[in-house]
DNA sequence: GTGGTCTAGACCACG
DNA sequence: GTGGTCTAGACCACC
């Protein structure tokens, strides 16, 4: 599983973990019923500590997007989650969108961004 | 200055206020050279402590987006900030994005949601 | 770690201890990668609060002298910053070049003053 | 009188119109017995409150820098001072040539600046 | 009247 | 155990 984390992020350690996921998950790339690594291995793999990873699944499956059967690790469990409103998504759209154009990124240039990773992130499901 | 900020949300309250500001200013609501209110007045407003405020006002100055001078107020200096590097504004529209499709919202959805929030964000630039 | 703050001093505490772990960096005593100690250790160390130590390590991380990770400390991240612009830092080195020749102090003590600094700022860099 | 304040700088202005009027005492370019302009119109030139301005004036007083007579104006006084301590003065240089060290200005040139300003000041003593 | 700094202490987030 | 945030309130510095 390719998952990279930076330290030096705004976004914490266990959430880009768990971020990283679920575009795995939208992507299709990881499919429904498809195991995934043992905590301590991914934990091992990024170079990060176990609470850290424990905490991204323990986050993706409060989120229902995953199942963690005790000693037999985790599952992808569906591809739809609903716990994050849309106001609160709507503001973290805006707030980055922001960022965006407050650091001189012309209007043409977000559009296409925005298209590039909307277009990986749905050709997955189809 | 019409500024909502919510304590249950996970970014801290002074990112929030100075997030509101920047899009303020990103939509020209707040032009160049307009003052901003008092840190005491803008706090009593909203409810929160003085030193929030500070602290919000003060990142803004740290982005060069606003000018403090002591003993007479705060404000707007630019509309330019550059402090947040271009991969990590993608990874963070990534995550957004993400988090949309996997909330089941459909593809055209989003991109309404996009092009009315880019909208707004930027006619105040002209 | 070294460090001696004095209340009675104009520049606030909080700065005072961001210049002296500059002090420190510059001179090659805090090498890159070496962990600072816990806010609240150097606090307590210092006798002032929690959180000027904090507010002097977030100074040191926005000009991108140390990298601070949320839950596990913060470490020396470059010998190298660019915030102070070399006007301002000239108009400084006037100030106190000002202050210490009406206070009467020879040309050549000054002199020997600033080798003196200067050697022990750059020996470090070799 | 040329003198120049930067609304921007970390010093503050009133700190500013004093350091400045200091170095053209040094310099020389303000001979003992000389007289200041009136606080309204120095502060009228730059563009500053009149107390920041008296503010300095009263700085340079309580340092025996000039003489301020009520209803005549203020004259300068003597070239010497002794108010501030060696040590402060010693604490104020090596936090200037940590910052110009830790921007990566070479040893050779911060020597250069610093004879070129010391030979400015030191001129008009003799 | 404006912003700046500091404290003491509480509670949260992260690894 | 580490840093982050927030509060309430005091006092200072500046214009």
């Amino acid at each position: 599983m390719r998952i990279i984390v930076d330290a030096q992020e705004h976004r914490p350690i266990y959430r880009q973990v768990a971020d990283e996921i679920k575009t795995l998950i939208a992507r299709g790339e990881l499919q429904e019923g498809a195991s995934l690594p043992p905590v301590r291995q991914l934990a091992a793999d990024l170079g990060v500590n176990l609470n850290t990873v424990a905490t991204a699944y323990r986050e993706l499956q409060g989120e229902g997007l995953i199942a963690i059967r005790h000693g037999s690790g985790a599952m992808v469990a569906s591809r739809r989650t609903e716990v994050t409103s849309r106001d609160e998504m709507r503001k973290a759209l805006r707030a980055v969108l922001t960022q965006m154009v407050l650091a001189g990124m012309p209007r043409s240039e977000i559009a296409v961004l925005v298209s590039g990773e909307l277009r990986g992130l749905t050709q997955g499901a189809k």
